[in-house]
DNA sequence: TAGATTGTTAATCGATTAACAATC
DNA sequence: TAGATTGTTAATCGATTAACAATC
């Protein structure tokens, strides 16, 4: 499934579109949503839903609006969250050690999330060969191993800022495509690779911007 | 300080420039830096840089560019990180515990980060009573008391998607301005209020569809 | 002075919104 | 059929980039 290059502002919108549709399908197998209200719950006007939806394929009926078990159907194709998607998480701090945790949980719970922590990573000789919900925690250095073994295609970085690049080479190098990023660093990756990041100082600082007068 | 509503996009880019600005300081007290230079470090183009600072003043010397110690300390300026802000954490959950620690850790470290967690709240009896870093775990219901007393201004949500809107409401009552919302939730707050989002499998759900083809 | 870089205006680019014919 | 809502095109809005006179 590929298409024209689609703006990332539409591709930001899409899991939100999902989340929506993904609520309605639990209590209404075969409930009916206009684009004015999936706009209205997604917090994004009537006719950018369509227009975003547009980019895809026809997925409404005239006079009707879209099927809720449908639409989020197809979304879950365009998004490529069909099949697992196997992921590793490198720095197995408090904060690694809770996003581990909440993702084996969601993992465990939903069976349409397909997003799974497969493999730990972690230098500190005292957490290496531990295990936190039944995943081992691994010396950096078996990436080269374990990465391609396992098919891992997106990590999970929360280590120190200094180590946040030269931790994310490395993992390109054996075939991590996309990264969530929590150290306070921007990634420098070749343009095949995909950042997101999640920088919790900077949007702090943001908010205080906010609070002035 | 109080300028003509300058655009969102502006605003996040201010704390990326403060970041670069931070780290040259530290090494060169007296360095200056162009628009290009920090455009380059900041992953964005030398004139978008020198039209974002234009919104607030001039901070930069003809062929010369910008000193590094002096516009370092107008954007903190602009930024409102001069004073402390007080900030308050709701769900003392795994994900809750690593933010406070990394907060109170920064706030130890780092003399000139102003945004400081100074209450924990968290309804369940186990945790109540509790401290983490030295600070005490308060049942929910005590918001009414500690927000005022404290000055507390903006609150971080580490709580169920279920229950943020909820918590997220009595905090704005008790006069809450900012929310870093890690809830799986779309926050409804009257228009004064600012909400960040820090949405763990939207980012992921996101990343996947760039895995693809 | 000559070279460099700012602050700012005009041009471009891209994203969102409005409008409406098609059609369920 | 009449009413409603899609898919799509055109209009608008806003953000980024290019260009350059001012000036250090």
């Amino acid at each position: 499934m590929r298409w024209r290059k689609i703006s990332d502002a539409v591709v930001r919108r899409l899991p939100i579109y999902l989340r929506v549709l993904d609520e309605i399908a639990q209590n209404d197998e075969s409930a009916l949503i206009s684009s004015q209200e999936l706009g209205n719950k997604a917090g994004v006007g009537p006719a950018l839903v369509r227009k975003d939806l547009a980019w895809f394929g026809e997925f409404g009926k005239q006079g009707v609006g879209y099927e809720v078990e449908y639409l989020r159907s197809e979304l879950r194709k365009i998004l490529n969250l069909e099949s697992e998607i196997k992921v590793a998480l490198v720095g197995v701090g408090s904060l690694g050690l809770a996003l581990t945790r909440y993702n084996v949980k969601r993992y465990s719970e939903d069976d349409s999330f397909n997003l799974h922590i497969v493999a730990l990573f972690d230098d500190d000789p005292n957490k290496i060969g531990n295990t936190v919900e039944g995943i081992e925690i691994h010396p950096f250095s078996k990436v080269e191993e374990i990465i391609p073994q396992e098919g891992i295609q997106m990590a999970i970085l929360t280590v120190p800022g200094s180590e946040a690049q030269r931790v994310a080479d490395t993992l390109v190098k054996y075939g991590v495509k996309a990264f969530l990023n929590f150290a306070p660093t921007k990634l420098n990756v070749p343009p095949h690779v995909h950042v997101a990041s999640s920088d919790l100082s900077l949007e702090l600082q943001r908010l205080a911007y906010y609070l002035q007068d």
